[in-house]
DNA sequence: CTGAAACATGCATCACTAGTCACCTTTGCC
DNA sequence: GGCAAAGGTGACTAGTGATGCATGTTTCAG
């Protein structure tokens, strides 16, 4: 017995498997354009191009797009910051890289980024693990940067919060309500900010 | 002519006022509980007491009261910062003031402040004013600061939005999802990231 | 070539909700 | 006390959308 305990009915075997991601797309793009609640279940297989009660061949619900969604996109971003960044890269450096790379994926996939948004009004336990799971990889990776004295120690997991709230904030403003994302400019002003706080010089501790 | 263009029903003149604000106060409670696109007329008008039909004397549909809601949220927390942080402060001291007071006001209000987030997924311009409105204030205050030489000059746009996002993400995770708030130790955390940055002493420029 | 498993269809059912409206009640001014 | 305006009611209409299902279609092993 393959443990299928709740999770619905993922098997198949061969174009079942093309028509479930064509439906996951269709799902992106519905969801990303009007909105988990206002997009309809007979709107995601139109625009997958199948009937209606194909839908429940694979998903026991739109609920369950959604978290898929999401995961795909803890994913995908992930993937994708271990290809941008360079393994020698000192801390401050690779801050500056995850973040150009993380509004560079925000601005292209701006459907898939409100989706994760969206879902802490739909599932908040998605969005939890969605940034729980982020957090906990981006503390080990200062923990170690802190041993290797790249940058100094403090509380780790609030500062991890607040640098995933820096990256959200700038994705929606930058990402999704940029015409031109987040320029060379403004990224020097972020790294600013991260590496030296606000206090004036003499003000420091 | 009282030119009410698009501005719904708003009139009346009396006991009207109280229904209206009990209706508000439902809303905000049934969005906050189930969300926006789940809670329905009829929740909102049997938490208030009144009748379906009575909701439409008084608002044109569901946005209009989430909209509603948002710029009293906004209005709230100006009228709570002003009366939280003194006057006489140095800007560092009323950020840190003004951090504390946000924190109290998403813990006791998480209703509203779930609205407020929601608001984007129902109507993003009414979260793009409320963002843009707080923004604005912001920014000038940074500017002021600047000019006493509370702290050091940068691209306060960009600063700001920063700050905002900070804000955001340490409410939702000690706002809404830590039973006891942001702690003394924690916003000595946070402050010391804003005052700072991560960079060691000696990497600072 | 053939039959069974996997895939796919699309319509019918069922539940639910936004918004309307004809009618009733309260308020307070004369 | 009478009456008009403001406030309030709740059943009803029209529409939508999730989901079930009986009925095809495709695939492919043997």
């Amino acid at each position: 017995m393959p443990s299928s305990d709740s999770a619905s009915l993922k098997p198949m075997t061969a174009r079942g498997e093309a028509t479930r991601q064509r439906i996951l797309g269709a799902a992106e793009e519905a969801f990303g354009k009007s909105g988990f609640f206002r997009a309809s279940i007979s709107d995601i297989t139109r625009g997958a191009g199948v009937a209606q009660g194909t839908f429940y061949l694979y998903f026991q619900n739109k609920e369950e797009v959604l978290g898929e969604l999401v995961r795909h996109m803890g994913r995908e971003l992930r993937r994708m910051l271990t290809h941008s960044i360079p393994q020698d890269l000192s801390r401050l450096e690779a801050e500056r890289e995850g973040i150009a790379a993380f509004m560079r994926f925000v601005s292209q996939r701006q459907n898939l980024y409100r989706v994760v948004q969206e879902s802490l009004f739909v599932d908040e336990q998605i969005y939890r693990d969605y940034y729980m799971d982020f957090a906990r990889g981006y503390i080990s990776a200062l923990e170690k940067s802190v041993e290797k004295s790249e940058i100094r120690d403090g509380n780790l997991e609030v500062w991890v919060w607040i640098l995933m709230g820096v990256g959200h904030f700038l994705g929606l403003r930058y990402g999704l309500w940029a015409e031109n994302g987040l320029g060379d400019a403004e990224l020097d002003a972020v790294m600013d900010f991260i590496r030296n706080g606000i206090a004036r010089p003499a003000d420091r501790d």
